[in-house]
DNA sequence: ATAGTTAATCGCAATATTGCGATTGATTTT
DNA sequence: AAAATCAATCGCAATATTGCGATTAACTAT
């Protein structure tokens, strides 16, 4: 049905889903690798950066920020994002603590 | 156009996606909770513990495989899964060198 | 040979994602 | 007040994903 059932699995897993997600695509990571150096930059450098339209990128940004891995802060009429560390934190202990017994 | 524009990004970018993706929905993430547990097992096992059908579940398991999350081996009628452990290592690296120097 | 077991695949339907251009809203600059 | 800047949102189209039942393929066991 196109329908993740999400109701018939546990919280953890489906946030854990929910996080990959949010990397799940290139340009996504290309967001994320970017904003790892500029440790800042608003949409419109995104946009100059990537191969996308800006409409496009402001849509993997709503995603990733849905999500939590980003924050975006207004400073009118600009915004501000930024890597969220407490998410990313997040992101790793979850999937370090996965595989950590294994490699 | 729901087409992921891969060709715009490089490799390493379609690579850290194409991982993220892998675990990108909660029946995946508890394929790989159970693998972790069970070491091996087959695909009748899986099809017990998750809340999907046997259909759907092979589906998963092929996305997986193409990733190269998980290694299924034939012995006929049955086939044997297991995580492919170079594989997360690859995960784990991939985003642990990413995410190192911010948290 | 026949029946049984297991998992992949086919065919279908519903929903989600990806992408873009155009528009809109908010705020600054002129 | 008017124009410019920036980013979110709308509306649309194309493709992908998720899910299931039914069928098929590949063996084993009888």
């Amino acid at each position: 049905m196109g329908l993740s059932k999400t109701e018939a699995f546990s919280t953890e897993q489906n946030r854990i889903a929910e996080l990959a997600k949010a990397l799940a695509h290139p340009a996504r990571v290309a967001i994320v690798q970017h904003l790892l150096k500029t440790k800042a930059c608003i949409c419109g450098d995104l946009v100059d950066v990537l191969p996308l339209s800006q409409s496009t990128v402001s849509q993997h940004l709503k995603a990733m920020k849905t999500a939590g891995i980003i924050t975006g802060s207004v400073k009118p009429p600009k915004v501000c994002y930024c890597l969220n560390m407490e998410v990313l934190r997040e992101f790793t202990a979850a999937f370090g603590e996965m595989f950590s017994r294994c490699c």
